[in-house]
DNA sequence: GTCTATAAAGTGATAGAC
DNA sequence: GTCTATCACTTTATAGAC
């Protein structure tokens, strides 16, 4: 028993080689993408051999396909529970998914470039293990969303909402090389752009939903 | 004379090898972007052998930079234009900018993702190749805002503002796929989605304007 | 498990015939 | 100008020693 704890230690302190190629697959796929990364990059990043990857993950391919899948499950985690909690109310939830995100991107600000690069270009059918959870239509989220609807029914498709709320936390991110070096927006200022909008984009999405 | 409009009408008609190349090249690099896509893609879109590239472009990086300041020149043609007319108000020139870019990125729906993909991995320094002008703030657009603000100050930086023009109008094409395939927006649905956006998304903004 | 060496396939570019 | 054939190099993947 104590050396299953003390295992568990030292695997925490001193990660496999699995997980050491794993992990710089991450960064470097979620950098360039899949056809401009080369195993050997991995390998490099890794601080092991390019045999290493094979031996352990068969081709680049199916390294691949491992860090698609935890980067799109990362990117929806912490989500469900957001939209399903019943204690909070619609706008609460709002405000809770748009800092959720911000604070998210900001720690991992080429994530989204690499998901929609991928469903844009599609390997294969890539786009087929992206889980919107079709159950999506009955979480609290829904409900609240329907009670609100029924007193003030929307003369729009709510789909625009969706979108602009989307839009406005995530586009930024993916246009922030443009924004900093064209609009001369230094990393701190857009950094605290970012902040500013957690507060912003609920407030001006309410709004949307009275004048509409 | 007449022998130089003929030769012009010739060329409508019949483009040259050389266009054909540069034409190929434009869908297959828009499509898939630099690094997926093989110089044997192009040609045989093109209809022509491999050769031909190198005969007429050099090289596959020389091909694809010529593409890009295209796509880029094409991404902000036409606007100049539209925010430096003094006969238009500033709503109007919203209205105008929602409109035009709708319509250009239905027709172009790939030029987003192509753009931003680019300038997220810059091969090199493609950033630097991007002329957002300098003299953007001489524009009677910069004109006709500093009048309202000076009005009606912003407690805010208007950049947001700037952000979610672009945000709400291109993101749904960057995330189309998505939104297509997860959210089962079919083709037609979402062509109506982005024609309502046109008046939307002024409406959007002027109400933004107000609570801010 | 990890490495070196190398095979096998892919890719950008060119030579040379027509 | 356009093609076929081929080179030169890169890249993925594997074999085999340790």
């Amino acid at each position: 028993m104590e050396n299953r704890i003390e295992d568990k230690k030292m695997e925490q302190q001193l990660p496999s080689t699995e997980e050491k190629i794993k992990e710089a697959a991450r960064r470097v796929f979620t950098l360039k993408g899949y056809a401009a990364t080369r195993t050997r990059d991995i390998a490099e990043e890794s601080g092991h051999n390019l045999a290493l990857l094979n031996y352990y993950f068969r081709s680049k391919e199916k390294l691949f396909d491992i860090i698609m899948m935890e980067n799109l499950e990362f990117f929806i985690r912490d989500v469900l529970g957001i939209i399903n909690d019943a204690g909070t109310t619609l706008e609460q939830k709002l405000e809770l998914l748009v800092e959720h995100y911000i604070d998210m991107l900001v720690q991992n600000p080429t994530l989204p470039i690499f998901i929609l690069n991928a469903v844009n270009t599609d390997p294969k059918g890539l786009i087929d293990k992206i889980t919107i959870d079709s159950l999506l239509d009955q979480t609290q989220l829904a409900k609240q969303w329907k009670e609100m609807a029924a007193k003030h029914p929307l003369p729009i498709n709510p789909l625009h909402i969706f979108l602009n709320v989307l839009s406005m936390t995530v586009f930024p991110f993916v246009a922030s090389p443009i924004i900093k070096m064209k609009l001369g927006v230094t990393d701190d200022a857009f950094q605290q752009l970012m902040q500013e909008r957690k507060k912003l984009i609920p407030i001006w999405v309410k709004s949307m939903l009275q004048i509409s």
